[in-house]
DNA sequence: TTTTTTTATCGTTTTTTTACGATTAAATTT
DNA sequence: AAATTTAATCGTAAAAAAACGATAAAAAAA
């Protein structure tokens, strides 16, 4: 996924960087937006309510899930998806830690 | 940047993946970590921090500039680069508000 | 003025991402 | 059992990102 030069950079920067790319794209903050919403597992309403292909969606669906934003339960034919409020605390947290201003600026 | 399809989603979909997007590279990760820690502009010392060439982490800088992480002045020859604490805060304010839970979950 | 330093930009190659249709696989319906 | 529905995966094409060296442009030092 990461170019290679991924181990020339910190546990803390590559942490980062992974759950940010995966929030990168705005067909995957629809998909965030959807499931925080409705306080129940959406499925394939979410390829309804985006403007692209249904393999499409399953991709951006499985980028989030890779990244631990999401998680997916199998339901019969049907699949569920949830948010991970943990990945949002944690994303929270480790911008918090490492972009905390020492409350001064320069330019 | 975006593809084409951009103008398919919301303008915060939109907001809030820029802002992601740039951020989803461990170098501008570094950077970022790297203009907060130090209280003053940090210019090509970075060059020297990061494992990368300086022409790439010019370009990395931009892309920072461009979606408004940080500021760049022109002071003689150097060049010197910060925060933007704005974007910070705009940015956890998109994720508060978008990602808000209705405190429940389901899988 | 010439040389050096500093950083941005250009041109190019390689890798990754995005997107789609087609196919597959599994569970329901009929 | 056959047909249908749901969602993942495959193959592929097109677009974007990442990286680098070379070059350019501007300021500072010699």
């Amino acid at each position: 996924m990461a170019t290679g030069k991924t181990a020339s950079f910190g546990e803390m920067e590559n942490n980062l960087a992974e759950l940010a790319k995966a929030l990168g794209h705005p067909a995957r903050i629809a998909i965030l937006v959807a499931l925080s919403r409705r306080n129940a597992c959406v499925c394939g309403e979410i390829v309804d309510v985006l403007p692209l292909a249904q393999s499409t969606v399953s991709q951006h669906l499985k980028a989030l899930k890779e990244a631990g934003w999401i998680s997916g339960t199998v339901e019969g034919v049907k699949s569920c998806y949830c948010l991970n409020r943990e990945a949002l605390d944690r994303f929270r947290t480790l911008l918090d830690t490492f972009l905390k201003e020492p409350e001064n600026t320069c330019c």
